[in-house]
DNA sequence: TTTTTAAATGCATCTAAGTCGCATTTAAGA
DNA sequence: TCTTAAATGCGACTTAGATGCATTTAAAAA
């Protein structure tokens, strides 16, 4: 099966935590962080923390912070910038390819930061 | 003078805790969070997150949250991207303009994230 | 299949940036 | 100089995430 497959590809050990977390991600199409996903989870923050960060270790997923102080997480697939609301911290994936080069840095992430549609509509 | 202009044209009482962080972020050519400058200042903390936050609702002053679970400030001047190094946590400005737009949203801060050049030299 | 053991887990505790309530102090207008 | 709303300092609090340690478990060896 496709997640057990990722988790011992990268050799880690098959338990279920790691595959609950990677069922959640999976399904995701946006990141996430914790708290988004601590009523669906069965383990101990402790456990996800650890795991999360040996997925990323291992090139399973990515990470950036956003604007609350908190850590989302999404399965790496294609690289994207992501649009984080300054008013409501809603983020969204920008799928359009941002080609974006600095002589002597390695680019790896993109943050928009603004008002996204929900709240300019609201004149917020 | 200078500092004492932009404090009263805001309709801000002059306090010399004002003076202080006004002096500090109108030298620094960088982004500075609180932790940065905390050894030149007088005032607690309260009072310097306080003022900055004031001074952020008076368009003085902008902020963005990092990769380090802090919120950096710099004067509110020319509209420009950050660089932010996810290895040392470094932040550097891009002066060169950008240009983004995305239909419906307001871009108001673009952050990169990878691995500046100090990091990309000592190849981490 | 059973044994072995390094790795994973849960729990409790800790860390650190930033916030808040409240008593005291101060800027600035009357 | 007096008055008062705003600013300050202090201590306590909040919260995402990290860490130490005893217990459990996956998976390789016997």
């Amino acid at each position: 099966m496709e997640i057990e497959k990722i988790i011992q590809d990268k050799n880690l050990k098959l338990t279920s935590a790691r595959k609950e977390i990677l069922e959640i991600f999976l399904n995701s199409q946006k990141p996430l962080a914790y708290e988004d996903i601590k009523d669906k989870i069965t383990m101990d923050k402790a456990t996800f923390y650890r795991n999360i960060s040996k997925f990323e270790d291992k090139a399973i997923v990515h990470s950036f912070e956003s604007n609350d102080k908190k850590r989302y997480y999404e399965i790496q697939s294609t690289p994207h910038a992501h649009f984080i609301c300054n008013n409501c911290n809603t983020i969204e994936c920008l799928q359009d390819v941002i080609n974006f080069e600095i002589k002597n840095h390695i680019v790896q992430d993109i943050l928009i930061k603004g008002i996204c549609e929900v709240c300019f509509l609201k004149r917020v």
